[in-house]
DNA sequence: AATGAAATCGACCAGCA
DNA sequence: TGCTGGTCGATTTCATT
């Protein structure tokens, strides 16, 4: 029904407080954030589906532990690739298609893609070293291991400046 | 010595295919996925119930849209520390603080941090870059732009190699 | 956009294998 | 411990404003 563009939505302070909130934890009830907000409990199911369907809320989604697996491991890798090879975003997609992958960023500068990896142990990592370099157009690698991961906030809405924040707003009311 | 990992739960393929799922897209109903599992809605509910209590599923987040918030610029930023700061703790977790920071890691090797920022412009990515600089220990930074994400299968569980999906198995069994 | 009432679905409990 | 079926409370839907 709805086609959704990348353009900004109008979104007012109750919306941005709701996201907040479920961002964080979807799990809270609806009462609890009707009463928060001073809001009934279907204005804010209302606004959340709106929030859906509009795609600023892409979906919902459990949390897991990696350490619950055994992925204990981290490793970032920055890897070149050959300036021949052109149209590099069949090289980014198969990176990321990479079973232990987790995220592949490309970039401007003396780097072409970094690709952040989770995995159990030693030997899986270099076996996915391995498969990187193994992918066409690849020329160089160079990893490093992660000792620690800072990541306790991973609410977008929460980490605007108050700048951003604004300008999200000013978008709507005009 | 075995490497064995520390809160290692009991898990079944069942939950792997839960959490499969659920990590996915938690808005499926407890009806659908008992059909799948061909178990009872009381079941899947049971055991996602489990999986949260024992911290294997830590939490249920709705996931936001960057875009829609106009946060369409993503630098990556290595950052080196003076070696006498000693205890770099501190530092990752002001880094990880700075509004705009979406996610710091600790390395080995000749940089220090790699911090993923998000932002809405320029402007702001230089204030968040001087602010990186004012962080008391930070020794040099640089910075490069991201031009694409990969980050379509932010799935754990599907991105297990058979190899890690294995081991998962195994270390309930014993 | 928001409301209240009605239908639907999820959370919890006692009991059972 | 893992699961079942049933009950109650919460969520979703819908007509109405």
């Amino acid at each position: 029904m709805e086609g959704t563009l990348h353009t900004q939505q109008d979104l007012d302070e109750t919306d941005l407080a709701i996201i907040e909130r479920v961002e964080e934890d979807f799990d809270v009830s609806l009462e609890t954030l009707a009463d928060e907000l001073d809001l009934s409990k279907s204005a804010v199911h209302y606004r959340l589906n709106k929030l859906k369907d509009s795609d600023v809320i892409k979906g919902v989604s459990a949390d897991v532990d990696p350490l619950a697996f055994g992925l204990e491991m981290v490793a970032i890798t920055d890897v070149s690739v050959a300036h021949e090879s052109g149209y590099s975003e069949n090289i980014g997609e198969e990176l990321n298609d990479l079973e232990g992958v987790e995220r592949v960023y490309y970039t401007m500068g003396d780097v072409d893609f970094v690709v952040v990896s989770r995995v159990q142990t030693r030997d899986q990592l270099n076996d996915l070293i391995d498969q990187i370099v193994a992918v066409e157009g690849v020329n160089e690698t160079s990893s490093k291991f992660v000792m620690q991961e800072f990541d306790a906030d991973s609410s977008l809405v929460s980490n605007l400046t108050d700048e951003a924040r604004q300008a999200v707003l000013d978008a709507s009311t005009n």
